[in-house]
DNA sequence: CGTATTTTTTGGAATGATTATAACTAGCAG
DNA sequence: CTGCTAGTTATAATCATTCCAAAAAATACG
């Protein structure tokens, strides 16, 4: 079943990614998720290959692409889990679909509206010389910078 | 017809609405749309009384609430015509529906998610002091700041 | 001023992303 | 193993938004 998946990585193989899938299903459960196989065949596509940008649709194709038989349904659990869980975040570029973030980290976004396409901003190549206080009774709990991109 | 809307204003006679109508009227002009019967009342509830964050389900009550005859076809094809004549701006702020803002000067947002509320940040209360290049054969077509506030 | 031409508006159907539902299956604790 | 809980699935439902074809209103023209 896991010889389903096309490999993003550069594994070679079965023991190394017998590896990776070991460490991704202990990130499953540091973060409190069951590791089930599902789970950890969208976690493979998610993490193996470093910081991703991706939609609900565009997962599920790739998931499809690569053999897997998951429905719709368990992408969008499965990327709202993570979200919960603090393994991806959501990016608000484009109101007509989520994208979501394997990059934890803070960080800022180019959007190439014509492609669709996110591009990170290193955290330290943006720099705020001023905020607003946030008005009275509230917490900043977030700020989020988009640079929005055209040819 | 015109007497039908609730007024948002501090107007209190006919003789100042009318005014007030004449001069969205020739906005409208100046902005390349024709003065209809249906874009001039939205206009006046959207422009009549300072900047506002307003969604198309939002304006679309106000409109039923003030007595307007307008469907909800209209409501989007007007909103989505202000934004493409300058008239409105877009503001992404929540992939569940689209927040429109008559504020047109550059300027950025708080948003409270628990309420699905916008408040406007002066331009001035925000200071880049480093902002990255566009990618080779991109060029930045805008700059959203948005802080997320919670209680 | 009517009449033709072009835009708008409209109600309702269509779309597309996402979420809810209810039955089934798989983890995992004991 | 067994049972209980959580996860998965297919499908239906929802919700914002767009599309459509027809009716109505605006401007242009004679």
């Amino acid at each position: 079943m896991a010889e389903q998946l096309t490999r993003r990585n550069t594994g070679k193989n079965t023991g190394e990614n017998d590896a990776q899938r070991a460490v991704l299903a202990q990130k499953l459960k540091d973060h409190g998720l069951r590791t089930t196989a599902p789970r950890l065949m969208l976690a493979e596509l998610l993490f193996a290959d470093g910081n991703r940008h991706i939609t609900a649709e565009a997962l599920f194709s790739e998931a499809r692409a690569a053999g897997l038989k998951v429905s719709q349904a368990t992408i969008y659990n499965t990327l709202n889990q993570f979200c919960d869980a603090n393994l991806l975040r959501e990016v608000q570029v484009d109101q007509a679909r989520s994208y979501f973030d394997t990059n934890m980290s803070d960080h800022h976004h180019f959007y190439v509206e014509a492609e669709g396409r996110l591009i990170d901003i290193e955290q330290d190549a943006v720099a705020l010389a001023k905020l607003p206080d946030a008005p009275d009774g509230f917490a900043v709990s977030g700020v989020d910078i988009v640079i929005r991109l055209e040819k």
